[in-house]
DNA sequence: AAGCGTTATATTTACCAAAAAATAACGCCC
DNA sequence: GGGCGTTATTTTTTGGTAAATATAACGCTT
């Protein structure tokens, strides 16, 4: 019978969770769409539960996850900052290494 | 600001998941209990959702994981077979090299 | 056969978190 | 200043899961 082993990994600071899977495909697509409101619909996501990522990475985190714009014209938008992009890279790498590590520690035991 | 990386492992088969960090601890408390009800109770676990969990990994692994008896001497009781031990065992070994990765790993990166 | 302590299972209740809905605020543009 | 599309926030509703409860079954022991 075919075994495999899964993880799900995140980083957290002392006031919460800075990134995982999901705020790591948010802040993807808020990349692309710089838009709260797209980006939440391109993924699926009510536009509140992407707000509310978003605010809670923003004071997670030890420096500004974007720059938010309400009004103004088209509506406004959001921006990612630099330092989102390297929470991205970062979280990639974290997640390659480990996913690489599971397959081929389990490939060593056998059940 | 201090960050750390967190993660969760857990091993599925095709009829879903073999063990994982509640199936883990009600393993090793079952392997030194020998009963549900009282392994339910060491772990601060309700004696139907231990039981819930040990029926599910019966159902999902190659290989029996429990010896369940009702009834009997002292009203009955469970024990774990080997290849319960084994998963035990491959459990440790991958969290320990996982979380071992991902503090060498996170070392690297500065935020 | 009655009692005991366990496993076995179904049912009901409670809770919480996610989703949805509603409303407000913002700032450009015409 | 009114309309537009966005962000911001609160409130309400819903759904799914965990907890609690209840009941049955089991097989030794006396």
């Amino acid at each position: 019978m075919k075994i495999v082993a899964k993880s799900k990994i995140w980083l957290e600071t002392e006031n919460g969770i800075l990134i995982g899977e999901g705020r790591y495909r948010l802040l993807k697509e808020l990349d692309h769409a710089k838009s709260i409101s797209k980006a939440a619909k391109n993924l699926g996501m009510s536009y509140n539960k992407a707000w509310k990522l978003l605010k809670d990475m923003n004071s997670n985190a030890p420096k500004a996850i974007s720059k938010n714009s309400p009004g103004g014209k088209n509506g406004g938008g959001t921006e990612i900052t630099e330092y989102a992009l390297g929470l991205i890279s970062a979280f990639e790498e974290l997640n390659n290494s480990c996913w690489k590590l599971l397959d081929e520690k389990i490939q060593t035991l056998k059940f």
